[in-house]
DNA sequence: AAGCGCACCAACCGCACAATG
DNA sequence: CCATTGTGCGGTTGGTGCGCT
C-alpha cells in the first residue's frame, strides 16, 4: 500500500521513556486534550533541523522547569498515556474478583483486550493482556482448564463456559436478556463455571472519550454521541431495540455520558 | 558473591479499519 | 469511488528485577 511510516524514526526516541517525557506528554495532554497522537510530537517537539535546540516553554512541575519538546513516535505518545500515565489508570494487582471477570470475559470475547478491559475500570487492555499471558494462563492450567478454549485440558468437548457457537445452539443458555443486570437468578455457583457466566453483566459502557474536534462528525447521530462532547447521550439498548427488555437499564444509569451496549452471547463469540 | 534462568511488564511493530479529501 | 491518513488493537519483543544454584 506504500503508506507513510507513522513518525521520523530518525529523529525519535525509541525505549523507556524518562520522567521528563512524561512530564512533557502530561502537560501537552493538560493543555491539548488527547487525539491526533501523530501530530503531537510535532506539535510539542523541537525543531527537527535543530532537534538538540530547545526553543520551547518550559512548564513548571513543583521546583522543576520542564521544557515541553517531545521526541517521540505519535504512537508511542497514545500507549504511554493510555497505559501509563492516565489519570485513571487503577495500578496494583489484580483482586480475585477481577481475576474471575477476566477468565469470564476472556471465555466470551476471546483475545478481545480492549472489550475486556472496557469492563475493568481503571485497567488497560495491554496490563489484562499481560496479566492474561503471565498469571492467569498458569491458574486456569493449574485448573486443568485449557485457556484458550476454557474447556477441559484432556480435550473435552465442553467448554467451562464458552458461550456456544451460533451454528451449534438452537436455544442458548443465557440471552442478552438474561444476562444483563442477572446478578442474583444462577445461585452464584463460583465452582460452576458454566453458570458462572449467567451473572456476568455484559452490557458495555462506552464513555465519552475527550477528542479533538476535528474527528467529530454531528451529522451521523450515533457518532457524534460517541466522539463529540456534546452531553446528550443514546442508549444502544434502545438503538438496537432491547428497549422493552430486561437489558435496557439506561433509565438506571446516573452517569449522561454513557452509552449503553448490549452484546448478545451468542454473538460475543469470535 | 557470581552466574544463570525465569517471570514480569513496558514498549514496539504491523495490520485493520474508519475517517477524510 | 479511491487513495491517503490517523487511530486503535493484538501479538511480540526486549529490558529489568528477582530467586535459585
Amino acid at each position: 500500500m506504500g503508506r507513510s511510516p507513522c513518525c521520523e524514526k530518525a529523529h525519535t526516541n525509541k525505549g523507556a521513556w524518562t520522567k521528563e517525557e512524561d512530564l512533557k506528554l502530561i502537560s501537552y495532554i493538560k493543555a491539548h486534550g488527547e487525539g491526533c497522537w501523530r501530530s503531537l510530537p510535532k506539535a510539542a517537539g523541537p525543531p527537527l533541523e535543530h532537534p538538540n535546540l530547545c526553543c520551547h516553554p518550559a512548564i513548571a512541575y513543583g521546583s522543576v522547569l520542564v521544557c515541553t519538546g517531545l521526541l517521540r513516535c505519535g504512537k508511542s505518545c497514545r500507549l504511554r498515556w493510555i497505559n501509563y500515565l492516565r489519570p485513571d489508570l487503577k495500578r496494583g494487582n489484580f483482586t480475585e474478583e477481577e481475576d474471575e471477570l477476566i477468565i469470564k470475559l476472556h471465555g466470551l470475547l476471546g483475545n478481545k483486550w480492549s472489550l475486556i478491559a472496557g469492563r475493568l475500570p481503571g485497567r488497560t487492555d495491554n496490563e489484562i493482556k499481560n496479566y492474561w499471558n503471565t498469571h492467569i494462563k498458569r491458574k486456569l492450567l493449574s485448573r486443568g482448564i485449557d485457556p484458550q478454549t476454557h474447556g477441559p485440558i484432556n480435550g473435552g468437548a465442553t467448554a467451562a463456559f464458552a458461550a456456544p457457537h451460533p451454528s451449534e445452539t438452537a436455544a442458548p443458555k443465557a440471552s442478552a436478556t438474561d444476562s444483563c443486570d442477572e446478578t442474583n437468578s444462577s445461585g452464584g455457583s463460583q465452582d460452576d463455571d458454566r453458570d458462572g457466566y449467567l451473572d456476568l453483566n455484559l452490557a458495555l459502557s462506552i464513555s465519552l472519550p475527550h477528542r479533538s474536534p476535528k474527528r467529530s462528525q454531528p451529522s451521523e447521530p450515533l457518532t457524534s454521541a460517541a466522539t463529540s462532547s456534546s452531553p446528550q447521550a443514546i442508549c444502544l439498548c434502545c438503538h438496537l431495540g432491547f428497549q422493552s427488555s430486561e437489558a435496557c437499564s439506561c433509565h438506571t444509569t446516573q452517569n449522561p455520558h454513557v452509552l449503553r451496549v448490549i452484546r448478545r452471547l451468542e454473538e460475543a463469540q469470535h
